[in-house]
DNA sequence: GATGAATGAGTCTTCATTCAT
DNA sequence: TATGAATGAAGACTCATTCAT
């Protein structure tokens, strides 16, 4: 319970803030108690940083994991596919946000850099099979090395959601009032179309 | 002379380990003067951390300016122009790298956030001019939002730089690897065509 | 108790060798505790010299306002009253003369100078009250201006308790040997009389 | 001529500011001259400080020594010769308002602390010798020790300086309004007649 | 006489962490 | 479990002074 509380204080703080911006004692003042308290639920400042890439890293994977493909379809099937996954994936930032700004654009302390770094890696590796076993089912075509293809993909997944939750974006922009399913919906058609797309 | 030296020490610490941990004792360690020197300089560790994302953002926004879209072409030569204007954003990137990890990933002083946050607005914008130019001139469809078209390729770009050179990226990745030239080429092709494309 | 033995070091150090040539290192190592504690107990040195200021002005309004007037009476009852109020300060002053020589000659921080100099304001304006009090009551001449009275009897006090307390003093002067109660007598003969007086 | 400019300036901002609170740069900037040019033209900035004090100390005593009683008289010569004087002392602390300030607020070095104590014991003594030789002369009584005498008429001359320039004063009071004529007859009057006197 | 870049010791302040209660 | 006083290493910044030109 107070565990809970502390971190999620913590992650709000950490993505609002920084890492080094945010002082322990900002932490307990929000959470109504006193320092040491701290102390008894983590060992430092540097673990509860990386139990929160830690604890969201399972979690995000997880749904991620539930959207593989595992059998061949028609191209309108493979679209729908990626766009309950990216709908899933865009649920779940909403829902996470601080966790999701601390993964994308967090990492002053070395070793919750290096955590975030191996979360998004996990991530691109995931899409990656995914990706590759669409295309052994024939369902993509197999000139674009696959490599290359996974970072194109999520480097528009996490751009999107950098957008969409927490900026830059341009103040005319809309993007921020799409849900989920739109966003989705959006991506998806540039995912497989690009900009001469349908 | 001296300026440039620090400043230039200053951006490659600030990439590599980070606002915070770097010491403006290390800088001036780096650079062979005494501490007090810095101050001659700079007013301030936020002033030259702003300094540097000020002169970094002037060329960047030339680069990008200098690839703007004016008349109208079939659409081999807007892929092509496309791939010029990529081609020079990453070979500037690359040129300098740490002002773009400092960019895209650093911003751990509020003031510094904002600044690099306003330099990836004026760079989406900009893109969004030159999309909404290609669609006037019929070499695009209407179809989809002009922000979201803006903040998808961006996404892209900004996502294939930091991958290609700082990571996060798979260790058999060979996108590391490519030079700016082939980068381009690729982006640009997921760019126009999709997943799915040729 | 640490606050307070804290705040008893910082009047001492302040008066004897001045607020900026005292560090926050010498008042730590004097109380023997960490650098660190002093910021437990004070935001800042500037705090702990307003601290100082506005405690030791809070005590000496209420022996001041102790000696107020009220009623009329004869010339000598004046005069006794006058002497009272006078060896009252007199005693505040040398328990006290560390602030006293910070209220006095201290202010080389603006806002500690502008604390002490609000507190010698109300100090003159209390006099000036009495003296007003007193020539109502017809017991003083109505001839002299009420602030110039005012201004020259609190000069007499504060010169007199600067050279009694801490010098700038002839060194033939035995004026440092007297006790509260010769220097109020004293003073009070000059107040009254002059140097023409009996 | 440069010399003097830069004395002039410094002794104003030790005065407004207070001796640490300027810097040999503010100094420099106001002159107009390169931070080395002062070291030119001073040892260091203790040397420019005891420079200031001594320049103005000779002055000050000279005007004093002027003033100085050597034959007898009536009550009303010895009132006017004091008037004369104190008049003079007033015009010279208005035209040298900021050593003045300096003189009798200043003080944070250690050695301009001394220097000034050292002048203002100088003026002490200067006026007890002359009240000294009033009392020989018959023309005051021999009632109070000189000491507390020229201690009580420089604190009243110290005090009335100090308010008439550059306050504490009470924001009522036209006392810094006053000619230095006016003050003058108004401190003498109090001087020896007191608050009782005509 | 004059410049201004360079120095570096000195000081305030911060903040993660500890520990007796 | 919880407290909060205490710690002390670390780091940004200041400024009088020097010196080559």
């Amino acid at each position: 319970m107070r565990r809970e509380q502390l971190l999620a204080i913590a992650v709000e703080r950490f993505a609002k803030h920084g890492y080094h911006n945010t002082k322990i004692s900002d932490i307990v003042a929000d959470a109504g108690v006193a320092q040491g308290t701290f102390y008894w639920y983590f060992k430092s400042k540097e673990a509860i940083g990386l139990e929160i890439i830690r604890s969201g890293r399972e979690r995000l994977l997880q749904v991620i994991a539930k959207g593989y493909r595992s059998q061949s379809g028609s191209v309108s099937e493979m679209v729908e596919g990626s766009q309950r996954l990216l709908k899933d994936i865009f649920q779940f930032a909403d829902e996470n946000r601080y966790f999701m700004e601390l993964l994308l654009t967090g990492g002053e302390d070395e070793s919750i850099r290096r955590a975030s770094k191996e979360t998004r890696i996990d991530m691109e590796e995931a899409f990656r099979r995914n990706i590759e076993r669409a295309t052994e089912l024939g369902m993509l075509p197999g000139s674009m090395n696959l490599h290359m293809r996974a970072a194109l993909l999520v480097s528009l997944i996490e751009g999107v959601i950098a957008r969409w939750l927490f900026g830059p974006i341009h103040p005319n922009s809309d993007l921020a009032r799409l849900t989920a399913e739109e966003l989705a919906a959006e991506t998806v058609r540039f995912e497989f179309f690009g900009l001469l797309g349908i």
